[in-house]
DNA sequence: ATTTTCCCCTGCCGGC
DNA sequence: TGCCGGCAGGGGAAAA
């Protein structure tokens, strides 16, 4: 579900009403959160420490905590953070943990599918990296993503584009949403090979790319199904929406019929005539 | 090293 | 109405 924008969204509003406060008592309701950790442990240890600060890169937040330690979180598929000013009276459905914070506010991750996770990341660089590996990549509204730094990413590849701006290592923050989108703006087919691209449509991926997240994040992300923010409110961006989920409709600037398939094992949508595919085979 | 496939979960929708 | 397959915004592990 949640791409950047929409965790961007999330981790702004949740600034505005937990950045600073403290973090009372956690309770962990299914233990596959915080997998493969004691679930009590992770409680112990979360449970009375402030918050510095929450952070974001793709599609992780991270909440530092004094002492060093720092939270970190990943919305998955179906995952929510729902903000209340006080306990909820009944119970949030798909609860998987209750965060109590000290001015009586409530932080509650609820999960569906049960794919959301919550990590915590051990004080000190060095610890830090070992405990996170390479999972994220340069965010893609950072300076770092630039049209050169995806150029030598996709120089070579031949994978689909689309499976490797899919690829959180090479930019993090694009879900299947954002990256029919930005391929369809840069006029690209989402099945050609990563490295088939010429500069210009590096180019224009990039910039695409980025146009299209922060569309996003300035109407509060996309809601189409699960979506919602930490105020339980839906985003505007699937009224924007250009060419995902929109098959059989005409393309918003050609007219023809949008197609769609699998690309990349994820559900694809494109304009033929604007994203052509070149072909393979010899004639 | 890269690419592809399978898997983790639950809910929902369309077809029969 | 009821059952079943397929699909869903995620990513990681294993296999090819």
């Amino acid at each position: 579900m949640p791409e950047l924008p929409e965790v961007e969204t999330i981790r702004r509003q949740l600034a505005q009403h937990v950045g600073g406060r403290t973090i009372t008592d956690v309770e962990v309701l299914d233990p596959l959160l915080v997998d493969p950790e004691d679930p009590r442990s992770f409680e112990h240890r979360v449970s009375g420490r402030s918050i510095e600060a929450l952070r974001r890169t793709g599609k992780y937040l991270f909440v530092d905590l004094d002492g060093g330690e720092a939270l970190a979180l990943h919305l998955r598929m179906t995952g929510q953070l729902l903000w209340s000013a006080s306990e909820p009276l009944e119970p949030t459905p798909y609860a998987r943990a209750v965060f109590r914070i000290d001015d009586g506010s409530v932080v509650t991750f609820a999960d569906v599918r049960r794919f959301g996770r919550a990590w915590l990341l051990p004080p000190g660089r060095r610890d830090r990296e070992r405990a996170w590996g390479g999972r994220t990549g340069v965010d893609a509204l950072s300076p770092g993503f630039t049209a050169r730094s995806l150029q030598n990413s996709l120089r070579g590849r031949t994978a689909s584009v689309k499976g490797l701006i899919l690829d959180q290592r090479i930019v993090a923050g694009v879900g299947n949403i954002y990256a029919d989108e930005a391929l369809f703006r840069a006029r690209v087919h989402p099945r050609r090979e990563g490295g088939s691209l010429g500069a210009d449509e590096v180019v224009r991926l990039h910039r695409a790319i980025r146009d299209r997240l922060r569309m996003g994040i300035a109407v509060g992300g996309a809601s189409f199904d699960r979506y919602r923010d930490a105020h339980g409110g839906r985003g505007g961006m699937q009224d924007l929406f250009l060419v995902h989920r929109r098959r059989g409709e005409p393309c918003p600037r050609c007219r023809t019929t949008i197609e769609k398939g699998v690309v990349a094992q994820r559900g694809t949508y494109w304009c033929p005539r604007c994203q052509p595919l070149p072909e393979v085979g010899e004639c």
